[in-house]
DNA sequence: GATGAATGAGGCTTCATTCAT
DNA sequence: AATGAATGAAGCCTCATTCAT
C-alpha cells in the first residue's frame, strides 16, 4: 500500500501535537508517535530530524490562543476566564498550553517552550494591553494561564464541580481584571 | 572520605532538594544526586530506597509555605504577593513550589505531587477562607502560584525588572484579592 | 551484520534455550544471551519484552517430551528409563527436564516452572496411568525424572560407566515400574 | 550489649542453615543472614570469610541424614520412603537435601554441592549395598531424593493428600526396593 | 575486635537514533 | 524513498565485599 508523503507527514505531526499536549515532551516516546501516527519510526527522522525538531514543529504550527486573543482589552479578561474555564472543566482545550506547561522543565527544549510563550502568550496579551507595567501585568496572566494548565494535569476536570462554571468564570474575569487593567489606587492601602 | 551515616543521609537529602527543585524530578538522575552530595549510588538507594522514595522524602520534608501562611484572611493577599514576587526577582526562593511546578509531568509521582499540592498550599489556603466557594478561590491561587513557578523556571528573574518589585507586590496583591476576597456583586457587570 | 528480524529471533531464541537448559534462568544474563546469540541486548526485550517472558517463551516452544509419552501404560516405564539413560549418559539431552530442574530455585518464575512441570510432564504422565493413586504414582516418577537432571548437573555423564548403559537401563525400568504400575499387595510386608 | 563471639557465630551459622534450606544458595543475601541472626554483616566475612565459605560452613556442619542411613541394606528401602514422605507431606524436614536441590543451580559452589552429595548422600547409601553395581543403584535413590527435593519445592506439601501418606509411603518402599535391591533376573523380558 | 558506612561491579530495561535492505 | 532491524548510551537498582572508625 502507497502512502502518501504529505498524508504521512501530517499524521504524525497530529499524532505529535496530540501525545505532547497530553503527556509532555518527556514522556513521549518516537515509537508512540510512530504507533499512534500508523507510520514508520524511521519516517519521523526523516521527516523531521530529532525529536527536539518535531516538538519544534508542533509548536510553530499551534496557533497563538486560536481566537482568544482576538477581543479588545476591555473584553480581554472575560475572554480569558472563559478559556481558561473551559480548560478546567471540560475534557478539551486548546493544546497549546497543554504542551507548553507539560513540557516545561525538559532543558533539551527550554529555549522553544520560552520563546512560544513569549510569541504566542505574553507578547500578544502585551500587545493588547495600554497603561503602564504592560509586560508585568501580561506576565501575571501569562503566570495565572499556565498554573491552571498544570492544575489541570493535577487534578484533571474534579478541581471544580460542573456547577460551579458560572461562579468560575466570574470569579476568573474578576482576577484576569485583577491582573490586567489598569488601577488608579495601589490596592495596599496603610 | 567522611563515614558519618547522618552526615550523608543528610548531603544526599540537600543534593536531592537542590537538583528536584532546580532541573525536575525526571531530570536528576541518581548518579547527578551522589555526584552532587559526594556520595555513592548505591548509599541512596541503600537510604532512601528508590529516586520515588527518595523525592517523597523531599517532598515530606519541604514545609507548607513556611510562615507564609501564618496571617488571617486579611492580610493572606498581600503575604502570598510578597512571597510570589520574592520568588520571582529574586535568586533564592522556597523549593516547593519549585519542585512541584517542576516535576508534575511525570506519571511515576503524579500521586505524590497532587497530595503535595493539596496539603502543602490548596488545603492550607482553603482553610483560611471564609464565605462561598473556598475551594475554587483557593484553586484559582494555588493555579497562579504554581504558574509563577513555571514562569520563574522559564525566564529566570528577568520576567520583571527589580526596580518594578513595588509595582509587582501591588499588582500581586490585588490579583490574590480577587482571587480570596468575596465579592458582593459579580464581576462582570454589562 | 543480518537484518532478518526472524532470523535474529530464532538466534535469541536458541541460544537462550541453549543457556537456560545449560545455567539456569539465574545464572543466564541478557549480556549472554546477546553475545551468544550475536544480537544486541536491546533487542531481546524489545522482541521477547522482559527476561521472564523470554524464560516463558523458551518453556512454552519446548515440547514435553517430544515423542517420550507416546506410548501405553505398559510401555511407559520402559520408555521413560531409555530417556533418563541417555540423558544420564549422553552429552545431549531433551532440555525441558534441564531447564526446569536447573530454575527451579528462582522464585520469579516459581509459577511459570510449576505449571510447566504439571502440564509437560507430572500431567501427561497421570493421564495415561489407570488404576488408584494416579497422581501419587505420576509425581513419584516426575522426582525421579527431575532428580535424575539434577544428577546429571552435578556429576555430567560420569555417574555411570558407558558400559553400564544396558544396566542402567535394566534397573531404571524396574523403577518406572514400581512408581506407575497398580500392585497387588502391599509392599511392606512385615 | 557485649556479645558472645561463639554465640554470635552460631546464630549466623542457625540463620544461614535456615536460609539456605529455604531459599537455596543464590537467593539468600549476605543482609538477609545478617539480618536474621540479628548480626553485623561484617562479621559474617569476619568470621567465615566470602559467601561461597559460609555455605560451605553449613554444608560440612550438616550431618549426613541423620539417623536415616542407620539401618541396614535390608531396612533401608522402607527408611527412605519415611524419610521423603515426611519431607513431601509436614512442613518440616532435615535441611540437607533441600539446601542441595536449591542451590545445585549455583555454579561458584557446584564443587561443594556435589562433593557433599558424594559424602551425604550417594557414598553412604552404596556401602550399605551389596552385589553388582552398587553406584549406579545409590544413584538412582539419590536422585529421586533429590527430586522429591525439588518437587517439594515447586508444589509444598500438595503433591499429595494428607491422608495419601500410608499409601507414598508404601509406594516408595517399593521404589526404593527397586532401586536398591538385588535382582535376580533383568526386570525387561522380551 | 566490632561496627556499619562506603564501594565497584554488574544486573535488567528503555530510549533516540542510525544503517542495511 | 520507505522500512524496520540494529545499536550504544544511559537509567535505576542490588549485591558481596572492603575499609574507616
Amino acid at each position: 500500500m502507497r502512502r502518501d508523503r504529505e498524508d504521512t507527514r501530517r499524521r504524525i505531526l497530529d499524532a505529535a501535537r496530540r501525545l505532547f499536549a497530553e503527556l509532555g515532551y518527556e514522556q513521549v516516546t518516537m515509537r508512540l508517535i510512530a504507533a499512534e501516527a500508523d507510520a514508520n519510526i524511521a519516517l519521523i527522522n526523516r521527516y523531521f530530524g530529532a525529536k527536539r525538531e518535531l516538538f519544534a514543529e508542533v509548536l510553530a504550527q499551534q496557533g497563538r490562543f486560536p481566537g482568544v486573543l482576538d477581543v479588545d482589552e476591555e473584553g480581554l479578561p472575560r475572554r480569558l476566564a472563559e478559556y481558561v474555564a473551559d480548560r478546567l472543566t471540560s475534557g478539551t482545550g486548546s493544546p497549546v498550553v497543554a504542551t507548553i506547561s507539560r513540557s516545561a522543565a525538559s532543558p533539551e527544549i527550554h529555549e522553544l517552550i520560552r520563546d512560544r510563550v513569549l510569541s504566542a502568550i505574553l507578547e500578544p496579551l502585551e500587545a493588547r494591553l495600554t497603561g503602564p507595567d504592560t509586560r508585568l501585568r501580561a506576565g501575571i496572566a501569562t503566570a495565572l494561564i499556565m498554573g491552571t494548565g498544570t492544575l489541570r494535569q493535577l487534578f484533571g476536570t474534579d478541581v471544580v464541580r460542573a456547577q460551579d462554571r458560572d461562579a468560575l468564570v466570574a470569579r476568573l474575569t474578576a482576577v484576569f481584571e485583577a491582573c490586567l487593567t489598569v488601577v488608579d489606587r495601589p490596592s495596599s492601602p496603610t
